[in-house]
DNA sequence: TGCTTATATAACTATATAATTATATAATAA
DNA sequence: TTATTATATAATTATATAGTTATATAAGCA
């Protein structure tokens, strides 16, 4: 977590989109491969989640078969990406859908209590 | 002065060092290229120099036979390279020689009104 | 057990970055 | 004008990065 690896992680614009994307809710490595789909390949993606990742930028559980990925706040390289993610006016739609997803995922918990 | 050009201009330990030590004071390319004689040739540092301006983090000024630098604050990602430069531990020795290169500026106009 | 799905790693290739030396430009001084 | 100083650019080389396809690992299911 040192801050060479920091910067180094957030030198590369699909490593910010990855951050945009589980900027409202953490997502599995198959559901940011999925979104992901068509402009770069699953080793791709997880080679970019293990960068962020390894710079404390992420955090990474493994439930059962998935791999979920989340923003690690709480640091202030944490916070300060969750800022930028907020602010910057070009994350803006990756952003949307990470709500939206965050929604889906709310609802589906909400279903499985009644 | 995109989001790109300024991750990558950060994405650099030679580049944020020579923020440091811009941190308290302009210099002279000259000076810059003294402090870090030996570590990097006058080449490599006009090159990181104007790097960092492309992405908006310094400015330039030519001035008689010298080019001043300096770190561009009233933009928002000047200010927090800046509160990156105040807070960071690794740029303190620096920081303090930029402060102390300041005092020795300030000392000079003080004299050259006398 | 064998099959399928989810994710990670390996080997490789293309491109980008960073440094060097040598040289050019521009301003000042003699 | 010629020489000197300050800075930038060009050409080159070494290394690093980012992506690809192919393959391995590991969990869950039949």
């Amino acid at each position: 977590m040192s801050a060479d690896k920091i910067f180094e992680a957030l030198a590369s614009a699909p490593r910010r989109r990855i951050l945009a994307y589980l900027s409202k809710t953490d997502m599995t490595a198959g559901e940011i491969v999925q979104r992901f789909a068509g402009m770069m390949t699953q080793p791709a993606i997880s080679k970019h989640l293990s960068v962020l990742e390894n710079a404390g930028l992420v955090w990474r559980e493994k439930r059962g078969q998935n791999v979920h990925y989340g923003l690690n706040e709480g640091t202030l390289a944490g916070s300060l990406v969750h800022f930028l993610a907020e602010v910057c006016p070009r994350s803006r739609p990756l952003r949307r859908e990470s709500a939206e997803a965050a929604g889906r995922k709310n609802a589906g918990k909400a279903k499985d209590k009644r």
